[in-house]
DNA sequence: TGTACATCAGTGAACGCGCGTTCACTGATGTAC
DNA sequence: TGTACATCAGTGAACGCGCGTTCACTGATGTAC
């Protein structure tokens, strides 16, 4: 039904098919709004190819996911990292973008965040992306931007309110907005001030500081 | 093997068989770590009966796990309310305690709360607990010991901080200890002044405010 | 340049399993007379 | 007090389904000679 023919790969690159594979699954994640069960054979359909095809690239299903995962922190990390490498010179402005970056993610890609989150072994997936947030504060404490004294703890501090707000709000059907409207973006941006200490955030702030 | 006997319910208490139903399902939600797929026949198996048997109750798995959902809402809004309670005189007191005690259901029900907040109509079902800590943010407002200027927001901000901390952490197996050690009480205290503006949130701060 | 063949990139059929759900039933128990 | 019976609280067998995985295979293609 997706995929009704597709060509054989050519001799030398029958790896490609094992991309084709992670990204089938990707594709079956992200259309989903909730966490969906994926199975083997659902991955094989949206891949155009046999269910037995996938055992020559990976060893059983949880392989695949795992594939998926790693692919997934990776991208969520290259957004970061992005993000802060657009604002070099301005720290907490980093920081900020950093930030509504990460949140982004998990809104763009809700059901593929929360499986992230749900597999073991997330802290070490996500390593990568913590150091950064962690040396981003740790560098607005050294400009006098943030009044952190613990990087460490406010990073981990921003890392859960991130993480609150990338799972329990779902903007696309706007559950939360029942219990009364929120401007989304200054919440956004007010969180960040506060857990990291940036700029004027003992103060009732929507903009960025002057 | 769970229950190789049980006896029938005599005539008039078939609704008893309901709330077996209910519990049997929340004590396999609960026996997992990560959220696992529940199912009708492993339900019936906890249950000491046999799987048609959850369809005089039920008409369906989906009817069972909404039961759930309400049961946990209702005890998680319980847990909170009886926080507050112990601490009528003191607002802020209240509201630490409240928070601890939500991070704390969430760490002690991991699998259960992450069904809670993957299923839609969340934001229905937590109402009641989200409006007692905005009515206690507005306390703490009123009474000098928050300078919240609009708890809706700083509710909001404050329950997606505490859903980060109860969904990030993985308390028993010290997933996140990795990346460096955290004290949480002290954090969990922390991040609750900092988003609700209570006490000395600008000042470091790991202990109740004198 | 031609051709036999090994290899590569997959496929189709089949297996056993647990699932949700249905159906006809069973046997204890309260009630009517 | 005795007894027939309706009702209640379940059970056991069976259904069709999608699943993960295995197995023997196919047919195009690059390579050796």
């Amino acid at each position: 039904m997706s995929a009704p023919k597709r060509a054989r790969n050519p001799r030398g690159d029958g790896a490609k098919l094992r991309d084709e594979i992670v990204l089938a699954a990707v594709e079956l994640i992200d259309a989903n709004d909730s966490p969906a069960t994926l199975s083997l054979r659902g991955i094989a359909r949206q891949a155009g190819i046999s269910a037995p095809s996938i055992y020559g690239h990976f060893p059983d299903l949880e392989s695949v996911i795992e594939a998926v995962l790693v692919l997934s922190f990776d991208q969520l990390g290259d957004a970061v990292a992005a993000a802060i490498g657009s604002h070099e010179a301005d720290a907490s402005a980093a920081l900020l973008a950093a930030g509504r970056t990460y949140v982004e993610f998990g809104w763009a890609h809700r059901a593929r965040y929360r499986m992230m989150f749900d597999a073991s072994g997330y802290a070490h997936n996500a390593a990568r992306t913590y150091r950064m947030v962690e040396a981003l504060i740790a560098r607005c404490a050294a400009s006098g931007e943030s009044d952190s004294s613990d990087p460490h703890l406010d990073a981990w501090m921003l890392w859960a309110g991130l993480h609150g707000v990338a799972t329990l709000e779902k903007p696309n059907r706007n559950e939360l907005q029942r219990l009364g409207p929120i401007d989304r973006v200054a919440m956004l941006d007010t969180i960040i001030r506060r857990l990291a200490r940036v700029g004027d955030y003992p103060a009732q702030s929507s903009g960025p500081a002057g």
